[in-house]
RNA sequence: GCCUCGUUCGUCUAGUGGCCAAGGACGCCGCCCUUUCAAGGCGGAGAUCACGGGUUCGACUCCCGUACGAGGUACCA
C-alpha cells in the first residue's frame, strides 16, 4: 500500500521532472577553491584501471544516502580513469519496484553522473540485471556445492520458524542449525525423490576465524563459529544477494567494493565463498551510512529526501553534488566548495572516514545558496523560469499569471532577487507580487513603527506627487528625493520607505524599494500607491 | 541476547605522538553596513577530543575495558 501512494508519488514527479528539465550542460568554472598545486594523477598500478560498481536494488526510490554511496565509487573511478558500472541487483523479484530503475537513471542523469556498463548502454560483462545471471548463479552454486562449500537444504520455512522460536525461548542467538548440513546420502536422496523444495546453503568453516582486510577499517575479525550457514540460492532458483554480488563482482572484475557499512556483518561470509571458489578478493571499503537527523540510517519514510524531492525544491544538483562528497569524506580542513572537476581531481578514498554522518539539510540550503549566487544571471533565468512557469499548485506562480513568462521583465526581477534565493523553488513565492495584478494584504501593514494613519495617508500622497513628477522611472532619479520628502516630513527613511514597500508589493521585505519600483513599472507602482491611499482613506 | 562497527563544538568535519590549552564550515548570538529582507564584513558563545585505565618524557592521536549509539542476526538488499 504504502510502496503504491509512493509510486503514484513520483510518477507524477517523474514527468513534471521531464516538463522542467532538459539537462543542459553547466560546468561553469566558477570557485576555484582547491589550489592547482596538489594535483598528480592517481598512482594506478600499471594497466590495471580500477573498476567499481554501484550496484543498487530496486526495491524502492533510492533516497540521498544511496547516491552519496554511489558517489564515492563514481568519483574514484572518474579520478583513476578507471570504469564505473551500474548493476541492478534485482533478485528479490517480490520486493521489487516497477520504475524503481528508471528513477534511478533519472537521477544519475539529474546529478550528472553517467557510467560505462549498465543497464541500457550494456557492456562486455553483462548483462547488468541480475535477474538475467540466474542461471551464472547456479551454475556457482552447483560448484560450490560439488566442492563440499555449499549443500542443499530442504528444511521448510515452518521448520525453520519453530526453530527460530525456540532459539528465542532459550534466549539463543537465532541460527539455522546447520540440520541439512548433516543429511546422509540416502536422507539426500530421498529428500530428492520426493521432490523436495530445496535452497542452498553455504557450509561455513566450524571452527578458525575469518579476517575481513578493510581498507577503511581495517583487520576486522570474525569467529566462524558466529557465522551461520547462510542461503545463497532460493528455492526459486534466484540467487541471494550473498553469492550473486561475489560472482558478479568476480565476473564483472571489480577492483574495489565500496558499500555501505552495514554489509560489515555478512562479509565473512562473502569471503568464504569467494575462497572456496578460489578467486581473488577485490579491495573492501565499507563507508559510513548516511544517518538521519535521529541518528538512525536513513530511509526512505523516515527523514530522507529521494533526488526528486530535493529537484522539486529547486536544489541545484551541482549543490547536491559537493555536499553529498562531504558527507564521510573531507579533503582537508577547510575546503569545502569543490566544483565537480574539482572533486574529480582530488577525490581519494584514503579521506573518507569510518564514522557515519548525518545529513544536514541546513547546510545543503546553505551551499545551494551559494551555488545560486556564484551562477550567471542569464543561467539563473533560465533555470528557475520552469520552477516558477511550473502549476501554483506545484509551487509554480499564481494560475492567474499567464505563461510563459516574460523573460526580459522576468530578468530584471530575478536580478533583484539573485544573492537573495536559496533555493530555485522559492523564487514564485518570493517574486509574485511583480506578476500578479491584485495585491492581498492587511491594510494595518502599511502604517510603519512610529507612525499613524493620517502620516502614512500623507507620506503615501506626498510620495504619489513626488514620484508622479518624475521625467525618469529610475532607482537613482527616485531615491535623493524621496530621502528629502522623508526628511521634510520629519520621518525616518524606513518609516516612509516601508509604508511604499508594502502598498507596491504587499510585503515587508522586498528587494530595495526604488529598485523594486523601477523593475515593477511606473505604470504598476503608482496603481498600487493610489490602492494604498484609497485603502487607508 | 549474540556478533560487528562507530564515538572531536547542536551538525559536517580537520587532526595519523609533541605544530592543539583542538582548526574550518553550517547553524546560533552580537556588532558593522542598511529603507525592509538578504548578501557581505567583523566578533562571540559552543568540544574537560564519550568515560576509565594503561603504554610513553609526552596522547585527540597507540592498547585494554566501560558506556552510549548504530548495523547485522531473513528463501531482503
Amino acid at each position: 500500500m504504502k510502496s503504491c501512494a509512493y509510486y503514484t508519488y513520483w510518477m507524477v514527479m517523474l514527468q513534471w521532472v521531464k516538463f522542467v528539465c532538459d539537462e543542459e550542460e553547466r560546468d561553469s568554472a566558477f570557485m576555484t577553491q582547491v589550489e592547482n598545486q596538489l594535483e598528480k594523477m592517481p598512482t594506478g598500478e600499471a594497466g590495471h584501471k580500477p573498476r567499481l560498481r554501484f550496484a543498487p536494488s530496486p526495491t524502492g526510490l533510492m533516497h540521498i544516502g544511496g547516491f552519496r554511496t554511489m558517489l564515492f565509487s563514481w568519483l574514484y573511478a572518474r579520478h583513476t580513469g578507471g570504469t564505473f558500472i551500474l548493476r541492478i541487483e534485482d533478485t528479490d523479484v517480490a520486493r521489487t519496484v516497477e520504475g524503481a530503475v528508471d528513477f534511478l537513471l533519472h537521477g544519475m542523469r539529474w546529478m550528472d553522473l553517467d557510467y560505462d556498463e549498465g543497464p541500457i548502454v550494456g557492456g562486455q560483462y553483462g548483462p547488468y540485471y541480475q535477474t538475467q545471471r540466474k542461471a551464472i548463479y547456479q551454475q556457482y552454486a552447483h560448484q560450490l556445492i560439488e566442492s563440499g562449500h555449499a549443500y542443499r537444504c530442504y528444511c521448510t520455512a515452518e521448520r525453520l520458524e519453530q526453530l527460530r522460536k525456540a532459539q528465542a525461548a532459550q534466549k539463543l542467538p537465532p541460527r539455522y542449525d546447520r540440520n541439512c548440513r548433516y543429511l546422509t546420502e540416502e536422507q539426500r536422496a530421498a529428500n530428492e525423490a520426493a521432490g523436495l523444495k530445496y535452497v542452498v546453503r553455504i557450509a561455513m568453516p566450524l571452527e578458525g576465524e575469518t579476517v575481513v582486510h578493510d581498507e577503511i577499517h581495517g583487520d576486522i575479525t570474525f569467529k566462524n563459529s558466529d557465522i551461520d550457514d547462510a542461503v545463497i540460492l532460493k528455492s526459486d532458483g534466484f540467487a541471494l544477494y550473498h553469492l550473486a554480488s561475489i560472482v558478479d563482482d568476480h565476473l564483472m572484475g571489480i577492483t574495489h567494493v565500496l558499500r555501505g557499512d552495514e554489509w560489515i556483518s555478512s562479509a565473512p561470509r562473502h569471503i568464504q565463498i569467494y575462497k572456496a571458489l578460489g578467486w581473488e578478493l577485490p579491495l573492501f571499503y565499507h563507508v559510513p551510512t548516511v544517518l538521519g537527523k535521529d541518528k538512525k540510517k536513513l530511509s526512505k519514510r523516515h527523514n530522507a529526501p529521494s533526488w526528486i524531492e530535493l529537484k522539486e525544491k529547486g536544489f541545484l544538483p551541482e549543490a547536491v553534488f559537493n555536499f553529498l562528497a562531504l558527507i564521510g569524506w573531507s579533503y582537508d580542513d577547510k575546503t569545502e566548495l569543490f566544483t565537480r572537476e574539482e572533486l574529480i581531481r582530488v577525490f581519494t578514498l584514503d579521506r573518507i572516514g569510518a564514522a557515519g554522518g548525518i545529513y544536514d539539510p541546513d547546510k545543503l540550503l546553505w551551499m545551494n545558496g551559494v551555488y545560486i549566487r556564484q551562477m550567471p544571471l542569464e543561467e539563473l533565468i533560465e533555470r528557475t523560469l520552469p520552477y516558477m512557469e511550473r502549476p501554483e499548485i506545484a509551487g509554480g506562480l499564481p494560475d492567474s499569471v499567464k505563461r510563459p513568462l516574460d523573460k526580459a521583465y522576468t530578468s530584471r526581477v530575478l536580478h533583484l532577487e539573485h544573492e537573495r534565493l536559496k533555493t530555485l523553488g522559492e523564487a514564485a513565492e518570493v517574486v509574485s507580487f511583480f506578476f500578479v495584478d491584485e495585491l492581498h494584504y492587511d491594510t494595518a501593514m502599511l502604517v510603519q513603527k512610529g507612525m499613524d494613519i493620517d502620516r502614512t495617508l500623507v507620506g503615501l500622497m506626498r510620495a504619489r506627487d513626488l514620484l508622479n513628477s518624475l521625467e525618469e522611472w529610475k532607482h537613482e532619479v527616485m531615491e535623493p528625493p524621496m530621502r528629502e520628502l522623508a526628511a521634510e516630513l520629519g520621518m525616518k527613511p524606513g518609516q516612509l520607505f516601508g509604508a511604499i514597500r508594502v502598498a507596491i508589493s504587499g510585503r515587508t521585505a522586498t528587494p530595495p524599494l526604488f529598485e523594486t519600483m523601477e523593475a515593477l513599472g511606473r505604470e504598476r507602482s503608482m496603481a498600487r500607491i493610489e490602492k494604498a491611499i484609497e485603502r487607508l482613506a
